[in-house]
DNA sequence: CTGTTAGCGCTTTCAA
DNA sequence: TTGAAAGCGCTAACAG
């Protein structure tokens, strides 16, 4: 069944291969009847074309590579399957990779895509390592949900975030504040900096390391945490994704701690798991990021056009939930 | 960068195009200096074989397609994790696709296999749709989570977890019970039998739609049974998976039930959602269930045995957490 | 409107 | 150990 080529339909249907071809194609100049007949023995010996010669022919491949840092985070997973939806409606396919947060494989997964010959890639980074690397190639790459000005890039204010979740703190009344994530990180940092200027500090940080990437190992750094604090120096605290949210709502209650009338909690991706368990979290726009970034893309695809890049900076947006929505 | 070719290889490092192949390929019988000599060239200018002309030149492309019916529960994504890290290991890449429990989107991954030479398929099947199809393609493919006797399958015995749930119920002293899931469906059926088999039935189905494939849909379908229902006629209740199980964890809480105390809850899958929750749920052997898969595909497509169809069943096993850990 | 033909970049005989 | 050359299946320019 696989093994048919163009030859054996253009002998069944008496044409030439290149007729065939053209009826694939969708070539106007083709005979009603020729077409007819090639059309009715590709549906009997239900014939595909072979993908590889078309994509050594053409010199391009119709995929879209695309690399992630982790899919255990369900935001990814919802931002993968906006991606292969939008491109699947422009024609493309997508190669999905997953780095999990490691450079080297980054580069693997980039380096497979070259080999694979697809048209652009859409890559979820791992801080600065391939992005010099990445622009050499000079294959069209858009980097998203952050921003790096040497490429095409779509990301969310993460800084912004950051102060949108201490000024609502702040402005609940709170005056000691606390912070779950992996650091520095830009979300970390303009949380900071809002609480300076309205002259408070950061009073505790719950450190999550880069290599805890998913919910157990997650729960064991604040379980860790927990274990050596006496007690907790902080009314709210704001963490870097909505599963760490998570396993400090779970560790907070697991020793009686009320969120959010002892703790403010507020998380990050507004995924389900912020929904399902009513927290707080700061909203990523999946689908207008999603479509904007396959616009950047097969623009620089189809069209070649400026070496300009854009870099577009999304403003975060918190919604508010029963896990931080409590006045001092 | 990508343009580059074996061609231009050959010619900076003086030797013939095929002798850059060799190198490629490993080939011993090349002399060192010069094969040397191409690998520096190649180090230098980041040259990449054109996976596509080396696809249609060996009619084989070390993919496997895999195509699963959703990446909303975070079960597949695991599978789906697995899978990828598994197939990397054997020198194969995984092309995804995702059906979104449509048959027709579903057939389409596979035509979209086959012309982009996939070397096997590895399928989470809708129903029976396109399973004659597939097996009339020839083409090596094992059904995952599921047990399909036309072709070689691996999954769970669904009928025995749904058993296993009826009897841990029972034996926990229960005398009313529900369900919650689409039907028909194995694990429904399991369940049903085991409770008639002792003397019971089942005395309410909380009937969830086919089309209710994310938390908010589902979590529409068990409000709506809630709305209608006076008071439950059950005191436990058997979820098709943790998302269902979940969603009535949510519902009941909201309106005052106590999970177990006045209704027991036990899930499907053993996911996160359960763990996090705390929700007993039938555990499904990741892990085993793909290797065994891999395993038996490349076994297809490397050796090209015994034309007899394997079909594993894997025992469910329940995993007890406080949602259904009461006696009465 | 249609067939012939020349490659796309690679692997792999075959001879040397 | 090596190079020349054929050809994987397809597209597209060209000639008719």
């Amino acid at each position: 069944m696989s093994k048919l080529t163009m030859k054996e339909i253009a002998k069944l249907a008496n044409v030439s291969q290149a007729t065939v071809s053209r009826v694939i194609n969708g070539n106007k100049s083709v005979n009603e009847e020729a077409a007819k007949r090639v059309l009715k023995v590709i549906e009997e010996v239900g014939f595909i074309p072979n993908n590889a010669a078309q994509t050594l022919k053409r010199s391009h491949s119709n995929i879209i590579g695309v690399c992630v840092t982790e899919t255990f985070n369900p935001y990814f997973v919802e931002l993968i399957d906006t991606l292969e939806l939008e491109a699947r409606k422009r024609g493309y396919n997508i190669l999905l990779h997953n780095s999990k947060h490691n450079p080297i494989t980054e580069w693997e997964s980039i380096q497979n895509f070259i080999a694979r010959q697809v048209d652009g890639i859409i890559l979820v980074p791992n801080g600065e390592y391939n992005i010099q690397r990445l622009n050499k190639l000079a294959i069209p790459t858009v980097i998203i949900t952050k921003n790096r000005e040497s490429l095409d890039s779509i990301g969310l204010d993460h800084m912004q975030a950051g102060k949108i979740a201490g000024e609502n703190f702040i402005y609940a009344g709170h005056k000691k504040f606390g912070y779950i994530g992996t650091v520095p990180d830009e979300k970390y940092l303009g949380y900071k900096s809002v609480l300076y200027e309205n002259g408070f500090e950061l009073n505790s940080l719950i450190n999550v390391k880069q290599t805890s990437t998913n919910n157990f190992l997650i729960q064991q750094d604040i379980e860790a945490y927990f274990n050596q604090a006496d007690r907790l120096d902080f009314t709210c605290v704001f963490a870097a994704n909505d599963i760490m949210a998570l396993e400090f709502l779970k560790a907070a209650q697991k020793r009686g701690i009320r969120i959010p009338e002892d703790i403010s909690l507020i998380g990050f991706d507004d995924t389900y798991l912020a929904k399902i368990m009513g927290i707080s979290s700061i909203h990523q726009p999946i689908e207008e990021m999603v479509k904007t970034t396959i616009e950047i893309l097969l623009n620089r695809i189809e069209n070649e056009v400026s070496s300009e890049k854009i870099n577009i900076q999304l403003a975060p947006t918190l919604i508010e939930r029963k896990s931080s929505n409590f006045k001092r």
